[in-house]
DNA sequence: TAACTTTAGTTGTATATACAAATGTTAGTG
DNA sequence: CACTAACATTTGTATATACAACTAAAGTTA
């Protein structure tokens, strides 16, 4: 088998995996991971407010209905949205408190379950690893 | 932000790119990433048929409704599915010449895109980068 | 051999996703 | 200022996915 395909299997069954595992620990939180990783955003824009095109550039998986998503959120009163009253085609999302108090209770297990995925590499093979990733991207 | 998070959206993010590249390849042949493993899965039978279960098990993504993915690529004349004559309730895929003339004609196109992708990297550092995956599903 | 358990696959239903077309808003041009 | 293009988001529709309940066949045991 030509190596490229090798690793490009090895890579995806590998990611696939993560995600699952990473969706069962959300269930009890009643998020998805897509969602999850929406409200990390939010998280880290430190107050300020993202419109939908932000969020969409920044996701991991980059589909077009990032409205219905950020709906669902909106339900579960996670985040808010307002019209942005300087561009009324914007609309600016922002995370509620309701949203980093849950956030907050994700972190601990999310790292935990992180931690131990790559709990046998040295910090020197988790900076090369990384670097490989990004490698695989550019 | 913890080392072992940043790594895990890095992977995700990564996987969702080879991803996205893979299901553009593959939209002019007629057929989705997942139909897309099945057949490779098929294929790697070498004539030997696989019954539901066995394809599950190989498939990338674990989802139950091996069933239905089957089913479109019956549709396509793909694979075959025959009951099983010993265990009425196996039944057995196989998969068809035009499946097989199908997947050489895909087999050139995505080596390549798999090579741009790892192009980058020495065999030692893809033979690393490989380990480095499987160290993580361990 | 009837009753029970396990195995293998199918089906129903709810939700998620992808893609394209449509809507409403703003900016630019003659 | 009407006209056109670009932008930001929403909506429609088809398909994919996840999960659970269901069916049918085979094996097990009293």
């Amino acid at each position: 088998m030509p190596s490229g395909r090798k690793t490009v299997i090895n890579l995806m069954y590998t990611a696939n995996l993560v995600g699952e595992r990473t969706t069962e620990l959300l269930k009890p939180f009643g998020i998805t991971v897509q969602q999850f990783n929406v409200l990390r955003i939010l998280r880290g824009q430190k107050g300020k407010p993202a419109n939908l095109f932000t969020i969409q550039e920044r996701m991991i998986h980059k589909m077009s209905n990032t409205t219905r998503l950020v709906d669902k959120l909106i339900e579960k009163k996670l985040v808010d949205r307002m019209v942005c009253p300087n561009n009324r085609r914007k609309v600016e999302i922002s995370i509620t408190d309701s949203g980093l108090k849950l956030l907050s209770e994700i972190d601990g297990p999310i790292d935990e379950l992180n931690l131990t995925l790559v709990e046998a590499f040295t910090p020197e093979e988790l900076e090369t690893f990384n670097i490989f990733l990004e490698r695989i991207r550019s």
